[in-house]
RNA sequence: GCGAAAGUGGCGGAAUUGGCAGACGCGCUGGACUUAGGAUCCAGUGAGGUUAAACUCGUAGGGGUUCGAGUCCCCUCUUUCGCACCA
């Protein structure tokens, strides 16, 4: 007989919704617990992924409750963005009606998984009630001068008809359709996430992240030291500003290399409209694949410029060269190029025959300039460098820029990888920009009372034209709010990312109407204690979030410098090695394992597959066993359920069996292995095998109603501690246990299972006797035994003393509660 | 190429501080029972060896430290992830 799940799990859904358990109060004499998931894009379909994921956020709540926190779990969708559109001109609907259906349907299979949300608290990123406050922060930002706009390439894709941020391409594709991305000279907005490198790098406010992940942010930031040094070009007053890692080089440039895209290099294409090979080259590269453009195994290629610049330090004449491999929006966008001692110079010189000039030598004094076959790049001794001459490399930098501090001529500085935050995206489906552009005043924001900018209904949804907002005159066209003259709206929305970078602190106050959200409230919630979400997410959400609460405190918003205080990185769920997928056909459908074996089972096969950062294999004998397990558990107290009520009544003293005592200890045992997967170490899988073990342990007994009073208290008491390690994992069936052992309080509210480490300690203990590593023995002895009785009883156990014969024993060391172990060698 | 993480039975995984490798689950083998169920219960299950033991081997491979290594150190291989002309 399977046990009724399904009446179980919507009869505890219901109660849970009505007694309200999962709806955070605003304030607690308990203390506050915030736990998020990341909020999913409504598909309207809950996969198995989302199954897994919000199984783990679930998890946590419900162990934080029955540790006595006021505990926050909110839900919510990301429900702009490029789907929504594709879905409607799919079905021929409108994205705001479909996305409203979608969030409905998800809301149920929420429901049916069993999840303590706190629907109250729902946000969803496309409603006016919310985009209304991202329009907001916007102006804010824009107002501490975080805002800008600048015209320059973009990558930009074609299949979404959008431009994309550095970190939102990947191995040169769409990050969300992977169709190649192309480069395209625009305008656009940007946020200045660049004056917060410096804070993004430093991750010591955060409690608990993955090194993984810090470690890929401060990559992406790619903070590097340096100077900055002005060349000048030749005959001129122009300087050319470079920035390198290593000025110890300066006295051994050469050449000059700089990309097409370089200010002077548009100048003096401009000025030389004849000179077909630069025109050439510089059209060439500039509309070449980024992608192939940038990947290292490229091939070095340049036209010479005819021009010179000087080297401040020596006044020496250096060709400029226009090449293919500097990026203009690096550093300065200009490279000193030093072949000798930079791979990259290196290979270009050798290919145009440039010069090189040794200017470091290696320590051995090995470097002989025309046997060079690669450049040296490591330290050595200054040489051909002037007053240089002679320092260690090392130190010979930090001289060097100093000189031309001195002289005026540069200074030490750094320089990241990190760029500005491109937000603009040529799509209908996101938070319109606030902003109102004005032929005589120019760039207007709008008024805060005129908040939100609503996304007009009336579009022509399609991906044929360029951005359907340009379809709708009647939104486009408005009177300036500075001077009323005729201006247009900006038609630009903005990028999915930012709604998700602060819909965290909006969860704190969901329902305000005068502001994104109460600072006091976000005071009291924030930081999100436990973080949970993909590894997809590691730089682009995670970083622009922390940018966003930086901000927000700045602005006095919040009073954390780190928006998430934990970070759990869940794995996926795979299936034949391999991410589920409609195009692989490898999907399972959770509302079909809901339907069969109820969600209690799913969340348990879930959590029980592996640890959560690891992915998750699916299987459906796997599932199987977690189903038979909670069917055993049922059979287990259904079965005796008056007996063990009876028996958590009884008085604990009397006489018990060894084998009741075994299970005592086993029972407290396994509780406090609970205790650590689930609190410590964030490691539900053995939580769930620790359960399990009891199990076993409790069925060996047959025949319980022969057990004597004090006997059938253990007894119980070990049946009632299964509902409370289970709740966290399978709390429908838990908490209609826990009611069949006449249990006055629901789980969440029972507090934790508790264990008592007095029946951890034994009288007895068996030690293993080892020789040379060997396990040749054991033994039981009493807890107390010194430790010289039991070296001596060691050496008497018959297996160990046959297997010493002939031997002499060196040595014998007793490892406390564990083994004694014997070095011996042959006499 | 650089950096990080990982590699344990037929499978998913466990071993928390250097101390009985393989918990727990799946699968498999044999048995019991039968209201034939996607049952349940009992026994077994790393490899070799044995009637059973003893014993030998065993955590990707090779070395090392240690009374003792899945765990620490060095080298190699494989896989995964991140970065990759960043001056």
């Amino acid at each position: 007989m399977e046990y009724p799940f399904g009446a179980i799990e919507r009869k505890w859904q219901q109660t849970w919704r009505e007694k309200r358990i999962f709806n955070a109060p605003q304030k607690s004499d308990k203390p506050k617990y915030y736990v998020l998931s990341m909020f999913p894009y409504p598909s309207g379909v809950l996969h198995i992924g989302h199954a897994s994921n919000y199984s783990i956020g679930d998890a946590i709540t419900r162990i934080k409750l029955m540790q006595g926190y006021s505990v926050m779990q909110p839900m919510g969708y990301d429900s702009f963005g490029m789907p929504a559109e594709n879905y409607a001109i799919l079905h021929n609907s409108h994205p705001r009606l479909t996305t409203e259906e979608n969030i409905a349907a998800m809301r149920v299979q929420f429901d049916g998984m069993g999840f303590g949300l706190d629907w109250e608290r729902e946000v969803s990123t496309c409603r006016p009630d919310y985009y209304r406050w991202g329009q907001y922060i916007f102006k804010r930002l824009y107002q501490k001068g975080l805002v800008y706009r600048k015209k320059s390439f973009q990558n930009w894709c074609e299949e979404c008809q959008t431009v994309l941020a550095n970190e939102q391409v990947e191995d040169g594709s769409c990050w969300r359709c992977h169709s190649a991305v192309e480069q395209k000279e625009l305008e656009q907005w940007y946020f200045k996430i660049t004056d917060y490198a410096d804070e993004l790098l430093d991750f010591s406010k955060v409690i608990d992240w993955p090194e993984r992940v810090m470690t890929m942010q401060k990559n992406w930031i790619g903070k590097s030291e340096g100077a900055k040094i002005d060349f000048t070009l030749e005959g001129t007053e122009v300087k050319i500003p470079i920035f390198t890692t290593r000025p110890d080089t300066i006295y051994g440039v050469t050449f000059m290399a700089l990309p097409p895209e370089h200010p002077l290099v548009q100048e003096w294409l401009a000025a030389e409209p004849n000179n077909a090979e630069l025109h050439d080259f510089c059209h060439k590269v500039i509309n070449a694949d980024k992608m192939l453009r940038s990947s290292a195994d490229a091939v070095k290629e340049g036209v010479f410029s005819g021009r010179y610049c000087i080297n401040p330090y020596n006044g020496a004449k250096v060709q400029i060269w226009i090449t293919n491999y500097v990026l203009m929006d690096y550093g300065t966008g200009a490279v000193m190029a030093v072949p000798a001692h930079d791979q990259r110079d290196f290979d270009f010189a050798k290919k145009y025959t440039i010069p090189m000039k040794i200017v470091i030598q290696a320590p051995d004094n090995s470097l002989v300039l025309d046997e060079m076959q690669e450049a040296y790049t490591e330290a050595g001794i200054m040489v051909n460098s002037s007053r240089f001459d002679g320092m260690e490399s090392e130190a010979a930098k930090a001289a060097i820029t100093a000189w031309a501090t001195e002289n005026g001529w540069g200074e030490q500085t750094f320089t990241y990888r990190l760029r500005d935050w491109g937000i603009s995206r040529q799509r209908y489906w996101g938070n319109p920009i606030p902003v109102i552009h004005c032929p005589k005043c120019g760039v207007v924001l709008v008024p805060d009372e005129e908040l939100p900018v609503k996304l007009p209904d009336n579009v022509q949804v399609g991906r044929t034209t360029s951005n359907p907002l340009l379809s709708v005159p009647e939104w486009i066209n408005v009177p300036c709010p500075q001077c009323g003259e005729d201006a247009k709206r900006e038609t630009d929305t903005m990028d999915t990312f930012v709604d998700s970078s602060w819909y965290y602190a909006r969860y704190a106050d969901p329902k305000n109407t005068d502001k994104p959200f109460e600072p006091e409230l976000a005071k009291y919630w924030l930081p999100v204690d436990q973080y949970i979400g993909g590894i997809e997410h590691a730089v682009m959400h995670l970083m622009y979030a922390r940018f966003f609460h930086k901000f927000m405190r700045d602005m006095g918003w919040v009073n954390s410098d780190e928006p998430f205080a934990r970070l759990l990185t869940q794995g996926m769920v795979t299936k034949d090695g391999a991410k589920m997928s409609k195009s692989k056909g490898n999907t399972v459908d959770p509302q079909y394992i809901i339907d069969r074996f109820g969600a209690d089972t799913l969340r348990v096969f879930l959590m029980f597959a592996s640890p959560p950062e690891k992915d998750v294999e699916w299987s459906d004998d796997g599932l199987m066993g977690s189903f038979r397990f909670l069917n055993r558990v049922w059979r287990l107290i259904d079965a005796n359920k008056e007996l063990i009520r009876k028996g958590l009544n009884n008085a604990v003293q009397g006489d018990i069996s060894p084998e009741i005592a075994e299970l005592r200890y086993d029972t407290h045992h396994a509780i406090s292995r609970w205790h650590d997967d689930c609190l410590e170490r964030m490691q539900y899988n053995t939580a769930i095998a620790a359960t399990m073990e009891l199990l076993n342990s409790i069925v060996k007994f047959k025949e319980p109603e022969k057990l004597n009073e004090a006997e059938l208290a253990v007894y119980a008491f070990a049946c009632a501690a299964l509902p409370k390690m289970l709740y966290p994992f399978a709390p429908h069936i838990a908490e209609e246990l826990w009611q069949a052992l006449a249990q006055p309080e629901l789980l969440h509210d029972s507090g934790m299972p508790v264990f008592d480490k007095v029946y951890l300690c034994r009288d007895t203990i068996t030690y293993m006797v080892q020789i040379n590593g060997k396990i040749r023995g054991k033994l039981e002895v009493a807890a107390d035994i010194d430790h010289e009785t039991l070296k001596a009883e060691a050496l008497e156990v018959e297996n160990v003393k046959r297997s010493l014969e002939g031997m002499i024993v060196k040595k014998v060391i007793v490892v406390p509660g564990k083994m004694v172990s014997i070095a011996a060698v042959q006499g």
